[in-house]
DNA sequence: GACTAAACGAGACGGTACGTCATGTCTTGGG
DNA sequence: CCCAAGACATGACGTACCGTCTCGTTTAGTC
């Protein structure tokens, strides 16, 4: 249990929303390089102290500019089938990368690579999530004897999620549906028993 | 036809090899954010100037000093076939990239996001060349009625290379010998036909 | 007539003397640099508010706190000798000017440059007293014949009190007992008329 | 003898002097405190690495700048008598205190109290290569039979020199040639035999 | 063997952003 | 209405690199 703190001035939210905003805007319009702290704060109307005061780092910000607006806003979907399941949150992350979550999500995982912090940020709190339904449902899957014989679920998320994201590393577009569609038919077609 | 330069001190040898080994092993020591120019002339013993004249970016520089260390070592083989010929070559990318070159090309991949430049430095000299050979082996095969039905070579590739690198994005490791195996087992059961 | 306040939580006479007695000692101790006004409120247990609201302005503050520590400890002497008064004055001023509240006084004096709101507290609540004080007993002293001629008041004054408060600006230390009999021997002997 | 640089850029003597002539001149529109590092970088169209890289410190600048300014202007003047000699030396002295010099200075002397390399700065390079001519100038006197018996070199010094300085302490203005002489008159009696 | 001309190391230059600090204002809940 | 606590916008601090520039010094080939 954190103490409540009862004393002082209240956190500004007004504040705390103009920079998550600010920070986001830059994010995709000018990339990591381009989002600065003294940029985020000029935009937000606020001072450096108080981004610093409740963000340790610009990964930390990113992140949480990045969440502040995606929010929960990828379904994790559950029906009979496992293979449709995994087609349509695919489908679904492919369209989201696509617009400017994409273009976030890409100028952080650049700065990932220098700051060991926001790959750790960013791999807990979005890959990992969507990683431990894809385990689970996985398994259920194979319990359910849905998957070819000797198919492990970690190598199978792999092979179903790997390829949305290579291109993001070597400045690519997101695949369009229909590339989507593509190989998802071949990934399935490894990963699924076919009655 | 540019006239050639036949007056004045010709370029050092030395110096470049210098500067370029410097710069891998900055780019492995310390990342795309340690690579400072600054620190890589100090490290090389050359001016600021030396690095500029010949190379216009950071980008660049990287891209050269990652060629400089790995050379013309991966082979593009050619056996009977297809599937062999992709596993062989994956597996020996993935022990590449989990060494030090793969630290630098990690790096390299961060500030890839941040400075376009590179990325497309990264894409036309790194990816583009094997994913020619990918798509002629591809195509290749396909004629030779290897495939499954319906498979486009562009998507293949895709499920066989993008596993290998999503884990550079979110700051993990490299697949060991293993779970490459694994994954393989898999993206070749959805693209190669069964005899 | 002002409306005599009767509502509302009375000032408390402990916040301002714990603000006071930590400015001065704040000041004494780390200068006019180190004297903040958040360090003020830290070591007084106040908040910064308490301390806006009561002194408009760092130099207040300061002029306030080194009279709370001095109060009305220096005597104006009066005996029938006009040199004998001055002399007593300024031995007394320099024995406390080597003290503490020499100390918070030069501090005070440096802040004086900067801010003329707090040069201009000291000179109507400090000099301005002791000069009055002084023109005055160098009147009579005129009066009763006592000065060499020619000898104005101001310059006289000037010749007295000068030589001791000049150190302050060059961050030397206030003259100890016999540097001061020494200047005033040669101050006096050019004032005062000898019978 | 200092190791003669030879390798490198030279520095900059326009840059140099844009920055002494833009600090002056910021000492003396705003004092010790509108004396930003920043405020003069910008008004020198300089940048601030310039500034830092050369002087260590806001204090070893404001010094460099008034000095720049004031060059070897003042005269240490050598006649026979030591009376003539120290009041041309001194009215000359409250001249150049009345002008921009003398705002320059005053503004230094605040900063002075707060920062003591400042302090320690302008003792060594103002102060004390006036007062080793005075003591020098004031030592032959006495052996010259010039001085009344039993004053002491010091004393003397400072009965001339303090009535001149002490205003800038309180915010005052630097006494006019009238209340020079005056003052003057007084101390010179007290110091000086008569023939 | 002197001359020419480009490359070299060194490092100073004007900048930009960093993360920290103190200022003076404000906004709470509690006394 | 006062108080403490502390968040807020502002703006200077001193540092680290950026990419450009100007030096004096090699180091070839050409006259």
């Amino acid at each position: 249990m954190t103490k409540s703190r009862v004393t002082g001035r209240p956190r500004s939210e007004t504040s705390r929303e103009a920079i998550l905003e600010a920070a986001f805007r830059l994010l995709v319009a000018r990339g990591y390089a381009g989002f600065a702290i003294e940029a985020v704060a000029a935009a937000a109307g606020a001072g450096k102290t108080t981004i610093y005061r409740w963000w340790r780092s610009k990964a930390e910000l990113a992140v949480d500019a990045f969440f502040h607006a995606t929010q929960a806003e990828l379904r994790l979907p559950e029906t009979g089938s496992a293979e449709a399941d995994f087609r349509a949150q695919i489908t679904e992350l492919a369209a989201l990368l696509r617009g400017e979550r994409g273009r976030a999500l890409a100028a952080m995982l650049g700065g990932a690579r220098a700051d060991p912090t926001l790959a750790q940020a960013l791999g807990s709190r979005w890959l990992e999530p969507r990683r431990r339904w894809g385990v689970a449902r996985m398994t259920r899957a194979a319990e359910a004897g849905d998957l070819r014989p000797g198919v492990e679920p970690d190598a199978a998320l792999a092979v179903l999620y790997g390829p949305l994201y290579t291109p993001l590393l070597f400045g690519g577009e997101v695949p369009g549906p229909a590339a989507v569609a593509a190989y998802l038919d071949i990934a399935c077609a490894g990963i699924f028993a076919r009655s």
